[in-house]
DNA sequence: GGGCTAACTGACGCATCAGTCAAACCTTTG
DNA sequence: CAAAGGTTTGACTGATGCGTCAGTTAGCCC
């Protein structure tokens, strides 16, 4: 057997993984409060003490399953972008990819979602959940402003104001969508935010 | 004798809402999960048996009280603003309320956020949420109807479509503030609504 | 083989809580 | 006053689940 002939664990560092993995997934259905440590060592087919064993706590555990999960998605991101290279078409792009359908980018939502709720009560959440909205924020504002660069998005519009605004607008809407408010679907949610975009970058000032 | 001669307790349905006005304040600051009976119990001069007593369940107690948050914050809001007759005033005044100032309005505002994040996983909790949810965006359409029929809105926007995105941007936004993001302070909540009102439904049609 | 260590296991101790219940308390009515 | 019925209490029970730890296995070097 020697370690991991093909594919499977290739227990050491992957186990770290396998572990968050399964927890930001079970956090995404069940619910931060409701994820047990059992439940996440019957995901990963282990024992309870393995867990412990590569995190002091269950705080532990959860708290770096939302990094983990946020990370990658971020990573995730950034690599589907970098081959777009029209701004206009980046952001729409970034717009779909971040769309909630179901699975993958559906759960993504719904971690922001416990997380949202987490950060407001407990504020040690805060400075994690602030460094990655901050990291998304940006990455809003520097494709609007490589548009300005480009010539395809309005010169007068404030990159800053933009990201702000166009951040706030899809989170608010996603909420709509998770949970299942009657006039919001995934092409609502599209179509609203494709129009703001037009709306601020795109049309001609008046 | 005829309950209750002056303030304290009118003992009998006034006990019920002690319990939920105790509960949904529990669930804004410490959150959903971490709301115990005996908290509840604790903060009313009670016990737990007297809860049980005029609850079942502790999931009864949970739901009730975010019914009864959301139900309370809108007859609030109802009152306040009927007394402001023109419209455009009056969606400036329901911002104006709505903005997460510390205190009563932000903790309303941190039940949104357990609400949002029990009914992404729950989906038995989205009835009452959409119907609530729904009210709101009633609230809002209605007041760009009356500010059409007044002319002080625009003819042309769409009060379902503003409706939908006022309200989503103001979800955004709130959790930005509450989350504590950098950037995002009650000020720039309100501008951020008062100039998207401005641009969609008073500025001339480019 | 014999020591050494890292990885892993799962049973157990212990704390936490929701919900129960019998008794105590109070209020009303006959 | 006494009985009846509504209300309140808090000790108790049972379930649940985190974290610990003694013990097991497997790789590795001498």
């Amino acid at each position: 057997m020697t370690t991991g002939t093909k594919a499977e664990p290739r227990s050491d560092e992957d186990r770290r993984a396998r572990i968050l993995d399964a927890t930001w997934q079970l956090i995404a259905e069940r619910g931060f409060h409701a994820v047990r440590i059992a439940d996440i060592a019957k995901v990963c087919g282990t024992s309870t003490g393995t867990v412990h064993y590569y995190f002091p706590g269950k705080n532990d555990v959860l708290a770096e399953a939302l990094k983990y999960c946020v990370d990658r998605a971020f990573a995730r991101q950034s690599t589907q972008l970098r081959a777009v290279h029209n701004a206009h078409e980046r952001l729409l792009k970034l717009i779909d990819m971040q769309l909630p359908r179901v699975g993958q980018v559906r759960d993504e939502w719904a971690i922001w979602l416990q997380y949202w709720a987490e950060a407001t009560i407990r504020p040690e959440f805060r400075p994690a959940h602030n460094e990655y909205y901050a990291r998304w924020q940006e990455t809003v504002r520097r494709i609007v402003q490589r548009g300005q660069r480009q010539g395809v998005f309005r010169a007068d519009a404030d990159p800053h104001v933009v990201a702000l605004r166009l951040t706030a607008l899809t989170d608010g809407a996603a909420i709509q969508v998770l949970t299942g408010v009657p006039g919001m679907t995934i092409g609502t949610m599209r179509e609203l935010l494709v129009d703001f975009v037009h709306q601020e970058l795109v049309a001609d000032a008046s």
